[in-house]
DNA sequence: CATATATTTCGAGTATTCTAGTAATATGGA
DNA sequence: TCCATATTACTAGAATACTCGAAATATATG
């Protein structure tokens, strides 16, 4: 999933299904945000079905792509427990900080 | 930072040293418990200081890798951030929650 | 069935990445 | 200074990834 996140183009798609949650986006629509030649964002979007990241549905002619909550779900929790609950490398509360104060209160 | 984990033998050598924090441990140490070349492994803890992902420290003839807890923090941040709190893809609990139980309790 | 639209598959060219051997550099000690 | 060790820099081949035009496929509609 990182591998196919690891790409520019491919960030720009996801973060774009994130925004368009939970209704997803049809691949025409991303190809019109994005300005992407069709064949191209078609390789990146099987890239990132195929790592799970998005999930597809037929709709008529249109193709919905969503992002795949549970496999997005579980990059975080890896993430955190490898981070966070495992090592401790990272502070647990460090997601929910929104500003860091000097002196932390 | 996804781009530089999103290969397999990096993110060995990442969980290496997340299981190794805080000491973090020698390049030397690394190549013999991964078993990778010494020159391939130099190319990518290259490639992740440059991402961010760690730093290195000089000991004497050591040079002594350890994850950048900063930039871990950071990408945590960044992903809960598009996944939880701005699109609401993912519930912001799921990285606390270590066992799903149906009917949840 | 013919046509139109949406999207993918194919194919090819270019670029990047991965791997690892060898040479070079950095450090410490005798 | 000379040597040993640790590590990187250089180099090159192989593999993979990226891009996109053209052709093919899927679906809906008249």
């Amino acid at each position: 999933m990182m591998s196919a996140m690891g790409n520019e183009q491919r960030l720009r798609i996801v973060r774009l299904l994130l925004f368009a949650h939970p209704a997803g986006m049809v691949a025409g629509d991303i190809q019109g945000e994005l300005g992407i030649p069709g064949s191209t964002l078609s390789h990146h979007l099987e890239k990132l079905k195929n790592a799970g990241v998005v999930t597809v549905k037929r709709e008529g002619t249109y193709l919905r792509y969503m992002v795949n909550c549970p496999g997005m779900e579980g990059l975080l929790r890896f993430l955190f427990a490898e981070c966070c609950t495992g090592s401790g490398a990272v502070d647990p509360s460090c997601c929910f900080v929104t500003v860091k104060r000097k002196g932390g209160r």
